[in-house]
Parts: structure tokens; sequence; C-alpha cells
DNA sequence: AGGTTTATTGTCAAGTCCGATAATTTTGGA
DNA sequence: TCCAAAATTATCGGACTTGACAATAAACCT
């Protein structure tokens, strides 16, 4: 009998509207103003279906983790059978692949870590995923120990995320390939994976 | 006969008072009101000393970098004559030489590249000074091509940023042993430092 | 048509931020 | 003692930000 409820699409609307200017402004940047801007609705519409900027934050951060997980998940299972650390360098390298906004939002969330209670946390779960799952890839072409796995696993997120942070200064992409090469000659030293080193 | 300005001291205290602010807030959230509080000065002053925030921004930029190629400098300086790329490795990694409000201050402004005039360019020399010291360091011990070595030092860069980046996160510590250890690694990939992986 | 629930808009108050300028005080030297 | 230059303080106006609440409009159902 009531109005019908739009919740799910201001919800979602205004969760994408604060990514942006998280990317764009950062962490303090990213007023309600700018979201509503951002969003293409009133201000007070922010109020009326999330809640104050508290609780903005909140529920952006537990949905920017979930779809971080889905997207890690997506790269996994993109993953041929065989050749899964070549194809997955190839991935975490392709241009087209590389997400600026996603990094953006990534590194103002984590420079915020100590000025919203929880965003500890959940950044170090971000960071402890993500690296587990490139632990897993490079486990499956390689006999190397924990240890190592560990060791090379943060030597390709490094990698990977420095490429994405200077993605807005690294005109020529000569950072990029070279990231990329570097990550070769990394996971080269693992066992079972040294012929990545001599492409 | 005039009053004994104190230019010097109060820009120095106040660009001081801003790279804190940088470090804590990020770049928006670096007011004018947060550093004359973080300074202990008037507000006012900043305006006499230095000037508007767009000033202000620019001064600590041009002093931001001076201080950085000092440092990478001393870094330089430092090193032994022999077995300069290990000791470059350790020196880098050294949980007392890890400077958190340095890599934040560096983070906050390569996120706030575009919302700045001249942001860009500062940021893209200051990456490219490193990474040449790093390439200059590891080409006194190995043989390796200008290419590789531009490889290398690209994951060397970018495990220290990630270090330094997550270290608000990383209470263990273990991101940082294993990074590290990536880092040698990495570097043993060049001819003539082998012997760096086998520690 | 009327009623109910929801969306949407409007507006207010308190606090912050920035630029600007006018007093006022302090200090060293004549 | 008194002057000049500089430091410091005091204030203002306009814009932005957030929280809160009231009022209006829209959509669905009976």
């Amino acid at each position: 009998m009531p109005r019908p409820s739009l919740k799910a699409e201001r919800r979602a609307q205004i969760l994408t509207a604060f990514g942006r200017c998280l990317a764009r402004y950062g962490f303090e940047g990213a007023s309600l103003e700018r979201v509503a801007e951002e969003a293409g609705l009133a201000r007070a519409l922010i109020r009326h279906n999330i809640g104050n900027r508290d609780q903005l934050i909140d529920a952006f951060v537990t949905e920017f983790l979930e779809r971080s997980r889905a997207d890690t998940a997506a790269l996994v299972a993109g993953l041929p059978k065989t050749g899964r650390v070549k194809r997955l360098i190839e991935d975490l390298f392709d241009p087209d692949y590389i997400d600026a906004e996603g990094a953006a939002i990534g590194s103002a969330l984590l420079a915020a870590v100590d000025l919203h209670p929880g965003l500890s946390a959940a950044m170090l779960a971000w960071n402890g995923e993500f690296m587990a799952a490139l632990a897993q890839i490079l486990s499956s072409e390689s006999t190397a120990d924990a240890q190592a796995l560990r060791e090379v696993a943060a030597g390709l997120a490094a990698l990977y995320a420095n490429v994405e942070a200077m993605a807005a200064i690294d005109r020529q992409g000569t950072l990029r390939a070279d990231s990329q090469r570097a990550a070769l000659r990394l996971v080269a030293t693992l066992p079972g994976l040294e012929a990545l080193g001599r492409p």
C-alpha cells in the first residue's frame, strides 16, 4: 500500500558517489555535500537512506570489503588451469585491468585508518585477504614453503599497489612495464617457476 | 633598527606543522586552523609569514623535495664501500629508519596530485630521483643493463613504499620482514648479486 | 476518492574554514 | 625617551559542512 521504496537504488547510488569522492578528494574531502552533488541527489537523501557521516563510512567500508573479495575471487576464477602465475601477473599489470579509482579509494581509506573506528581492522583484513589469495595461487605451481610464498606474495602486492598508486603520474607506462618485469623476476625465485624469469 | 625578524623560525615551524597535519588528516584535512593549532600559533601568522593556502602548499612541496633529496643523499652517503646493496636493503627496511610520517606525507601529496597545480610534476620528480638513486647503487655492484636495473629499482621502491604505507597496520612487523626478504630475492636476480638471495 | 507510507524538498542553527584588514604590542636602535 | 619595523592580536564577512526537523509531493492500495 505504500509508495515503493527506493532504498536499494539510492543506497547504491550514494555509496558509488562516496567512492568517487573518496578517490578524488580523500577521506576528509569526501564531504556529504560533494557526495550528494556527485550522486545527483539532495543531501537530505543521504540522511534519509543511510544516515549520518559515520554510518555512511561504515556502510561504504563493508561494501568495499565485499566488492574487494568478489574482485579477487573473480581474478582467481579467471585464471587458466596451467600457467596460472604467468597469467596472474599479466592480469595484475594489464593496463586495462588497472583500476585507478579503486586504488585511490584503498589508499584514501588506508591513510585514514586513525580517523575512524574500525577502519584499521577493515584495512588489515583487506590486505590480508589479498595477500593470502596471491600466496594461494603461487602455491599451486610451486613447492616453496609458506614463508617463501608470503615473501613473494608481499612483493607482488607491493608492486601492484605501487603501480596503481603511481598510475596518475606514470604517463608513459614505463613504471608499469618495469614493475611487471620485476614481478616476473620475483616469482622466478620460487622453485618450479624459474622459467618465468627469462621470457 | 627594526624589531628582529622571525620569518625563518616561524616559517620552519609552520611547514613542520603542515607536514604533521598532512600526515594525519590528508591533503584536504590539513586546514589552516589545524596547522596553526599544531604549530602553536595564531592562524593569522601563517598568512603573515607564508601567505594563503596555495602558497603554503607550494612552500611545503619545495621544502619537501629538498629534504627528500637530502635524505636519499644521506642514505647513499651512509653506505659502505663494499656490500653496498646488502646494506642498502638493511637500511631501507630497518624498523628504526622507517619514517611513517614521511611516508604518509608522500602518499597524501601523491593522492592530491590532481588538486593542486604543479603537484603532479613535483611528485614525478620525487619518485624519479629516488628510483634513480636506487638504480645507481645497484649498478655499483652489478653489470646488469640499465633496463634490468630499472626493473629491480622499481621493485625495491615499491616494497619500501608499501611497507611504509602499511606501517600503521603491520603491528607484528611480519609484512616488513617478508618485504625485506622479497627485496633480497629481487636483487639476487641481478648478475653479481646472486649471493644475496641465500642469506 | 481517500488514506498511508515513502520520497523529496526546504529551512534552520551551530560550527568550521578562509581571506582580508585593522589595531595593538614588542623590540632594537637613534 | 621616542621612532620605525616587525610581530602579534582582534575581528569581520562569506562560503562550506553537518545535524536536525518540518513540510510537501508522490505512489500504491482499498
